[in-house]
DNA sequence: CCTAACTTACCAACCAGTTGGTTAAACCAA
DNA sequence: TTGGTTTAACCAACTGGTTGGTAAGTTAGG
């Protein structure tokens, strides 16, 4: 409630419920498919206060992803601060990323369109605050490499992997329900679930060690 | 060039043209963005008989799907005939994945999309085929299991881990490289490197193995 | 002369973005 | 304190270009 320096009671920041209105509809249905009007009805805002506010479509579009991106490397890296073996930190780096949906339902279908398109429309911004968090994620792999916990791998493919499995299973959730019932399969899932099979699968890998191996 | 039954020289099969030219728009913007006269264009056909053969841009798009998911289960099935222990067949499917975007660029932004729809355009057909497809893959992993050579997983979880990965690092390689400039790291990776990675990661896992850890 | 294949010309609905205002809080000079 | 001025916040109504879809006709093979 409290105002700020002058103007007329700014009805609880129009921009924020802007944003997060658009974020909504973006993830919903991409940013062709978005209408700036459905956007403004969500928030509760005349069409011409969303253009005073954050612009037009593009700008709006830009706006939700920089603002959306720039809360995973604190995130992140506050996640970090008390693990310390690197098999842990990477489970962590997992775990850290299927909690995102959580607190920020729209940015994995958002990021996945994205990808889709190649990021013909991903803004230079964009990739600056990709490429930290992927700092962020190869550094675990690297000290992981150099202690010996882990075997060398590429680091960015290493971590695309990771990434992208993460981002498709959270965002497959509906439609593996929808394929579980077809293939006649069970399917209860929760996204922790899911974090500690990427990285069970991961850091174990699938084969069984060769001298534990039973041939029947 | 061969005429068909009847009609004043059916032009090439225009039917075939409009599903290429679709997919390819479809996977360059997207169901919501595509442009019912630019598909037209690109296929050479006047709008009207773009309408005159397939129907309207929903049953155009669902066209395209199914008709292109189809081709993948049999293709699957083909390359698995000669491989014969679990870890090979589990590689042979990624590799014959990471070739599914050479002859179909456009199944993989598409398919994309859907996920980050949450499905909610996907007809029941094709949920039916992409449980055809994991039946194939959870297949390889339950012959593993029973073998002795792979740990038991979650099937389901560890197809759409596989899937979802290859898919996403096909889809993101234009990123990558951009990505790769900004984190200033090399990149350069063919679709065979990258179905290399995934089943390297996926079969033998980041860990190295307790009784050759080197610690320093 | 019938019918599949093809075309032109058109339309109504839609949609991003703008115009031309109103309102009231804040500021300021007397 | 007052009353006039500025300015941020807000809005209804409009605009003009776009787009999915169609109607009504043409062409030519059988």
């Amino acid at each position: 409630m409290a105002t700020r320096k002058k103007t007329k009671i700014p009805e609880a920041d129009a921009r924020a419920r802007i944003l997060a209105a658009a974020a909504e509809v973006f993830a919903d249905i991409g940013f062709a498919g978005a209408r700036v009007d459905e956007i403004a009805a969500r928030a509760g805002v005349n069409k011409a206060m969303l253009y005073y506010h954050v612009g037009d479509k593009e700008h709006l579009y830009a706006t939700v992803l920089t603002e959306t991106i720039d809360r995973v490397p604190p995130v992140l890296r506050k996640a970090l601060e008390n693990v310390h073996t690197p098999a842990e930190k990477l489970q962590c780096v997992l775990d850290t990323m299927a909690t995102l949906p959580t607190s920020n339902p729209h940015f994995v279908p958002i990021m996945l369109r994205e990808i889709a398109s190649g990021g013909a429309t991903l803004p230079d911004e964009m990739l600056v605050r990709m490429a930290a968090i992927f700092r962020v994620v190869s550094d675990v792999l690297a000290e992981g490499t150099t202690s010996g916990d882990f075997r060398a791998t590429d680091p960015l493919l290493t971590h695309v992997t990771l990434v992208g499995s993460m981002l498709f299973l959270v965002a497959s959730q509906p439609i593996r329900k929808r394929v579980a019932k077809f293939a006649g399969v069970p399917h209860t899932h929760t996204l922790e679930d899911l974090a500690r099979h990427t990285g069970n699968l991961v850091l174990h890998g699938l084969e069984v060690p060769k001298k534990r191996r039973v041939r029947k």
